[in-house]
DNA sequence: TTCAATATGATAGTATTACTATCTTTGCTT
DNA sequence: AAGCAAAGATAGTAATACTATCATATTGAA
């Protein structure tokens, strides 16, 4: 696992770091495990606590409830991705081959090494199945004041600055990189659950997938 | 408010049809508003129970859950804009001058009547906050085989043949479809909880939002 | 070595949620 | 006038989402 992105995550998404303790990293190494098995919904603390052998109140200590647990591990995920993005903005160098670079990571078409426990195929689960109600939530307004989806926000500004340089005339860049992201995450669920609502079939999925989203990506920003 | 939206209902979707009876007509009424109130998390059968002064016994006579209730709404807006899309498909005549036509639809940019209770509104309202919890469940599978989410699927399909007419050769008309559906939501959301997720300013915001829609819609269709 | 701080464990308790069950009353139809 | 279904009324339960308090174990500074 990536270690530097823990570093550094917003104080405001937890009462006591849980990357500083033996406790904290087991509940969100399980919390994450939990969650994607039970969904949202289902998960419970009190779960999560009998799963790791400790217990509600224990769990209270680091995180004031699960939502906030969920935007952590959202946290994480995104600042995963933006490094992953800089290294390749670093390597590249046509912004289109960056961009289609991005596309792939986004949509994690490489299934990457066979970790007997890989977080980040954990964490890409948890965005496509939970991401929306991070923010879908009555304290949106609160929780962005309180800069708890920066990383998801520095994300799309990093993106946003290759279509600028790219097609600098193009008015919607921001809106084009979050729509982006967000239909890579919903074309991907419907793919699965409801798949009427797309036009991918069986065999390779993600370069249909990927494929997609350059014709909406590339198609935005062409000059008409 | 559209009467035929009702009619033919999924019965799957509720106990005891709400819209033959005067309870059910309230339910469906207040639910809306006390969920667009409180959001779906805090809103209760309880609350509701009370606003209408009925029990909530009464209101479990009619649906399942509070997850079935907004199913039932959503669906019902689905219904709603899918009358829409059909009247404009028949009045119109160019295929670029309809889908234009479905964009101003899809972001309510015309706030209609002046209405004191503007059912349609709110369904809207609801869609952005709400819409996209319908399906982000475990049941998904079983409320898709059930048929729930048929009026979305239905409308999509809709759009999509107007898509294949114009552009034959494009091989994603779906997948457009549901995105620029599904972004027609998410950044509206965004510009108002979100905005450097967005490139709209405060004035004539729903242009913009159908400006950007376009280059994506127009855009992706495009031939190379 | 001792003391103090703090991480964790253990237990208990509360208000609210999400239901289910049952019994009564009201009002309309035939 | 009888009967049936809609709606009201009340009660109860398991689970959820917390909060509070007290005990124990570890560790690092004096």
């Amino acid at each position: 696992m990536d270690q530097t992105a823990f570093s550094k995550m917003n104080e405001k998404l937890f009462l006591k770091n849980p990357d500083d303790y033996v406790l904290g990293r087991k509940i969100i190494e399980n919390g994450l495990l939990l969650i994607n098995k039970l969904g949202y919904e289902q998960f419970t603390f009190k779960k999560l606590a009998s799963e790791i052998h400790t217990t509600e109140a224990g769990i209270y200590r680091y995180f004031e409830n699960k939502h906030r647990l969920l935007i952590y591990l959202i946290a994480l995920y995104w600042k995963i991705i933006d490094e992953k993005v800089q290294v390749i903005s670093q390597t590249e160098q046509e912004p289109e081959k960056i961009l289609e670079e991005i596309l792939h990571i986004l949509v994690m078409s490489s299934s990457s090494d066979l970790d007997a426990w890989n977080m980040e195929e954990e964490l890409h689960k948890l965005i496509i199945w939970e991401g929306a109600k991070t923010y879908h939530t009555r304290n949106v307004n609160d929780d962005n004041q309180n800069q708890l989806f920066k990383p998801y926000k520095d994300l799309c500004a990093r993106i946003s600055n290759i279509i600028i340089a790219l097609s600098p005339q193009y008015p919607f860049p921001h809106s084009l990189v979050s729509s982006v992201i967000e239909i890579s995450h919903t074309q991907k669920y419907f793919r699965e659950h409801l798949p009427s609502l797309t036009d991918f079939n069986e065999t390779k999925k993600n370069e249909q997938l990927i494929s997609f989203l350059k014709t909406v990506l590339f198609g935005a920003i062409r000059k008409m």
